[in-house]
This record gives C-alpha cells, sequence and structure tokens, in this order.
DNA sequence: CTGAAGGCTTAGATTTTGTCTAAGCTGACG
DNA sequence: CGTCAGCTTAGACAAAATCTAAGCCTTCAG
C-alpha cells in the first residue's frame, strides 16, 4: 500500500467515514490528478485506473467526502459543478468576461475583522473569490471584451 | 416609477446595457427579493410578478448582468447555480453539511497579503467564502462535533 | 469466528438544469 | 419613419444530477 494510500485511510478514520474502495478511489483521483474535475471527469478517471464505480456512486462519495471536508466543490460559473481535494488550500480568482478560472497562492485572512462578521460561527476552512477581467479579456477587448 | 427601479435603471446606463423589461425584472428580483436564488427560482418568481421572461432569456439575461458586475454566481455547493445582486457587498458563510448559505457583513481583506498574489490581475470585486458546520447543524449533530 | 444489521454500491430510469436555433420583435439612432 | 443590431421567444436538445430497488460488504456484538 502506497503512502498516499495510508494517509488517505488515515483521513477518512479521522473522518469517521466508512473506508471503501470506490471511495479512496475518489479521493486519490482528486488528490494525485488534476484540479477542479467534474463529477463527469472522475467517473471517467476512476474507472480507467483499475478501480470502479457507478455514477451515482461517484455523486455519493463527493457528498460524503464534501461533508467530512475532505473535498470541496468549488466555484464554477460552467455548468457542472467542481471538485478539489482540500489539501492544499488556495484562493480563487474568475474572470467576469470569460468564466476562466485561475488559482492564486495561499495567504491567511487576518481574524480580528473577520471574527467580528463571523459571531462565533464554526470554520473548518475558508477561501477568497476574486472576480474581474482576466488579461486575455482586456488585452482583446473593444470597449467591452470580446469574451 | 419607484426609487428602487430608478436605481436600477441608472446601473444599467453605468455598465452600457440595453435596458429591457426582462432584465429589470430579473435584477429587480434579485435586488428586492430572497437572496441566492437558482435560475429556476427567477423564471418562476419573474413570472409571478407581471412581468414575463422565458428560461432562456433569464439565463441570457443572468450572463449579461454578471458581466456587467451586477450580478454574481455564488458558491452553492447544490446541483443548481444560484445568483447574487451585488449593489451590496457581502461575504458568504456555507454550512458543509446542510448546505445553508448564509450572508456576512463586509469587511476588507488587507490589501498587502492579498496584491502579492494578485500579481497585477485586475480586480473589481472579490468576497471571501467560509466554510463550516452551522449553529443548527452542531445542535442537532449526533456526537462527531467538530468534523 | 460467525452471523445479522445497516450502510454502501449498482444500473438504469427519471428529473432537473442549461444550451441552442430559427424566427420575430424592439431599442437606438439618423 | 427606416434600418440595423441586438434581444426575446418557444421548444428541441444535451448534459448533469438524483432516485429506486435489489444485492453486496463493512462492522460489530455474541
Amino acid at each position: 500500500m502506497s503512502k498516499l494510500t495510508s494517509e488517505l485511510r488515515e483521513a477518512f478514520r479521522a473522518a469517521d467515514l466508512r473506508p471503501t474502495a470506490q471511495r479512496y478511489a475518489v479521493l486519490e483521483f482528486l488528490v494525485s490528478g488534476r484540479r477542479h474535475s467534474t463529477a463527469g471527469e472522475i467517473v471517467r478517471g476512476v474507472n480507467r485506473t483499475g478501480s470502479a464505480a457507478s455514477r451515482a456512486t461517484v455523486y455519493n462519495s463527493l457528498r460524503a467526502l464534501s461533508r467530512a471536508g475532505l473535498v470541496r466543490e468549488v466555484f464554477t460559473g460552467g455548468s457542472a459543478a467542481r471538485f478539489d481535494a482540500t489539501l492544499h488550500p488556495h484562493h480563487h480568482y474568475i474572470c467576469d468576461l470569460c468564466g476562466a478560472i485561475e488559482d492564486m497562492a495561499w495567504f491567511e485572512v487576518p481574524a480580528p475583522a473577520a471574527a467580528r462578521v463571523l459571531q462565533g460561527r464554526h470554520v473548518r476552512a475558508y477561501e477568497v473569490v476574486y472576480h474581474g477581467a482576466c488579461r486575455r479579456c482586456r488585452n482583446s477587448k473593444s470597449g467591452r471584451g470580446d469574451i
């Protein structure tokens, strides 16, 4: 068993999630594979790597992993939900014109300002989402960025 | 014409958007109505208030308003995209267990930390999205507290 | 070790969400 | 007015997500 897999097994135990081959496969795909995968991509990806999982199971697994905090659904702007493993936090930049999503390096939002508005709410994680016109759209703009 | 409507008219002019009855209706629904509506709710809501707009038009309007920065698609965690009017900025708190979305008061994220990762990107707006277990879910939990 | 019990998985149907198209309508502007 | 470009529309279409009923597997008490 790989080091990665034992790390995942530990995460499952900590989250009180019943460990199944399918859930491992989904999480492993997200941790080691591409970011921002759609559920459909995950289904195809998982079934290409020897494991097998039906569509319904992938959806169920994503929900379970999401509730456990191991996976997060990220802002898309597109028609399909996209998922990220949450082991490495990062912020997002979204172009309002073409819909592109860019990852940005992590930095902490100072606690004092946030604490006032959170009012004691439980926080497991957070991210900052920036909106604007990306470089490409700004360059190819003609008054109003032709997408 | 209501004060609200003239405010919207001004917003349209500033954004260089052709003002149509349907776009007014969509924006007005989002500004004055419930927050975080799905496209489907907007279609139903608009058509219940005397105005009329087809599904395609609502989607087109949302895209146009989004490009103009008057409306924003917010992270949901659900199966359908949700939209928010952006006239008054605020942050979001999302419950990973039940999917509830709560608005939170605005505060600024200090610029220095952000500037480093933005690397000169154009920013029109931003928001912080917090994830956790909401009060209701924490109280009604069955022994697994702070997931 | 053994055998329930309840959660997990599955295929496929179904529902929901979002996009596209072709034709007609309308706001902007001279 | 008259024209043009952009907007709206109904409905077909495509994609995404959920539901269902039956069987399988992890767990845990005995």
